[in-house]
DNA sequence: GTCCAGGCATGCA
DNA sequence: TGCATGCATGGA
């Protein structure tokens, strides 16, 4: 990575495997809007970005050089050699040709509260509701950190929320879910940080405690906002996919399962 | 109108 | 342990 600052902007070379649309807009995070240039506007960790892509150069418009180090670097884990990843990967004749088509997806480092909420809120649900959503939980309850640019709440804030209000966001029937939840982390009976130091199988355990949390959901929270790259989760795409390993997922995929599902999950929302 | 979406809790066997 | 069912909402 070679990151030079000409203005306000950050701009971030020889990183590789990373398309701003397959991986802000393929139903890991909810948060980000493409713009009609193909770049996109977001709000994570309490920060706001406007970022594009200029051949192979990131620009990160605006913003702070000490952000960039102390937050987006991680969040869009630039120093993870993917190159290697996917090599690996391609092993599997079905991730090779995947990647092939679909090359530069990326996991987020996401906030773990932000992910279990959000992947709460995703069941039984489509990415374009998922988002609406959440858009909606975030313009009430967030803080306005750039003009119409909202960051998502905490617990000590949804925690003061009833069921009711959590109905009117339209999360239907998950309202009691993110309710309690909301309460249980903002009193401190859930510890996210003490579960994301876990080990995995531990971690999920605890994850699976929580009223409204299910295997799906805590596959999600453990991959996308805790870093556990060995999850995979399963749901209805995924269980379609799984036809195609009928003798169970292949030794490459040993340790970054997670990311072998995340091309797989891209691949059969287009294909199947 | 019906079907479906990054599922889960509950009840019952 | 495994399986059937109900659940809110909105877009296709």
């Amino acid at each position: 990575m070679k990151v030079k600052v000409e203005k306000n902007n950050i701009i971030v070379s020889e990183v590789s495997c990373l398309d701003l649309d397959l991986t802000l807009d393929c139903g890991q995070a909810f948060r980000w809007e493409r713009q009609e240039d193909g770049s996109y506007k977001g709000v994570a960790g309490g920060h706001f970005l406007h970022i594009a892509k200029d051949g192979d150069s990131l620009i990160f418009y605006d913003t702070d050089k000490a952000v960039f180090y102390s937050f987006w670097v991680n969040y869009f884990d630039l120093n993870k050699d993917y190159d290697e990843i996917c090599n690996r990967l391609k092993q599997d004749s079905l991730l090779a040709s995947t990647i092939d088509e679909y090359y530069g997806i990326r996991i987020l480092n996401q906030d773990s509260w932000e992910a279990l909420c959000s992947f709460v809120i995703s069941q039984q649900n489509n990415i374009k509701r998922i988002k609406l959503i959440i858009s909606r939980l975030c313009k009430a309850y967030g803080d306005e950190v750039a003009d119409g640019w909202y960051s998502f709440p905490s617990a000590e804030k949804l925690s003061t929320l009833g069921v009711e209000d959590f109905e009117a966001l339209g999360t239907g029937y998950r309202a009691k879910y993110l309710e309690r939840l909301s309460k249980s982390v903002a009193n401190g009976e859930i510890d996210l940080d003490y579960i994301k130091s876990l080990p995995l199988a531990e971690a999920k355990k605890e994850l699976l405690k929580i009223y409204g949390v299910g295997e799906k959901v805590a596959n999600c929270a453990l991959l996308f906002g805790m870093q556990f790259y060995s999850c995979f989760p399963l749901d209805v795409w995924m269980k379609r996919v799984m036809a195609y390993y009928p003798d169970g997922l292949p030794r490459c995929f040993d340790g970054i399962e997670g990311i072998a599902q995340q091309y797989l999950f891209h691949w059969a929302r287009q294909n199947l």
